[in-house]
DNA sequence: TCTAAGATGATATTAATTTTCATTTTCAAT
DNA sequence: ATTGAAAATGAAAATTAATATCATCTTAGA
């Protein structure tokens, strides 16, 4: 059994633990994966009660937990800001480059800090599970 | 003029902020610097209440905030811990291990990652400021 | 269809952090 | 040293995000 999409990924992750599938879950995935990266709770509650005006806040909250236990989600703490998600799917590990003065996320790729981290951390007697490289800076627009 | 302790580092941007020394001030330092790495505002509260008992918690709290800001302190902020503050000062800069299991923290240095990282940024038009690296994995002990 | 277990939505709670404000303290100008 | 304006403090309240509670509704298997 192939698991291509989000959706079925959800679906299946969801009867594994004995869970069950509800409209709101679907409308919460839906709008998790065409909102735009680095949502919030919020923001996609706002998104989501445009398709389903009667779907509480609290809701959301749970589901992206669960979006996030399964694999398909990502919880980004930038320093006081609030918590955000960012849809997870098919792509490889990345880190964040986040400016200072605008606030602006991009998103970065280098194999060979991967590597070299894997490496510090084996060295250190670390198992390496995953981990999470953000470097601060300006931006060239804000420069 | 050099400044070297801690303390002269303090009161120097205390000064250079229009701001006032106090007691309080010199007690929260104090503290900070003779206790252990990766404490917490609560923690470092009940230390300096050995000192002295009439300190309140905000002082503490806002004092830990100035020493960020003058560059003495560092917040750390792990998944769903409370904020811990960390002493900096006259070391280089360290990334964290940290144990998914125990919840151990190890500090690592890795020139190498280092300057990476700074390429990194700079490939894609960013100054880079500072970065935190953080690995989560398994320790030695808890594997 | 029926029913037990899970899910939902509204609300309350938690817990950390931050703000408020009356009072006290600092420090530069006298 | 005295004074006074501005800052700092401490206690308490407010804010905020995240989570828990619970009555009701929904799901899905028997």
């Amino acid at each position: 059994m192939t698991m291509n999409t989000p959706r079925e990924i959800f679906a299946n992750y969801i009867s594994k633990q004995g869970l069950r599938n509800t409209q709101q879950r679907d409308d919460i995935l839906a709008a998790f994966f065409s909102s735009e990266k680095h949502i919030t709770v919020e923001e996609l509650f706002s998104v989501v009660k445009t398709k389903n005006p009667a779907i509480g806040y609290a809701t959301v909250h749970r589901n992206l937990n669960l979006l996030c236990e399964c694999g398909l989600a990502d919880e980004i703490k930038i320093g006081k800001q609030k918590a955000r998600y960012e849809p997870k799917f098919g792509q490889k590990h990345h880190d964040h480059l986040i400016c200072l003065r605008c606030g602006k996320f991009t998103e970065v790729i280098n194999s060979k800090i991967e590597k070299l981290q894997d490496k510090l951390a084996e060295e250190n007697g670390f198992m390496p599970v995953r981990h999470k490289l953000e470097i601060y800076g300006i931006c060239r627009e804000c420069r």
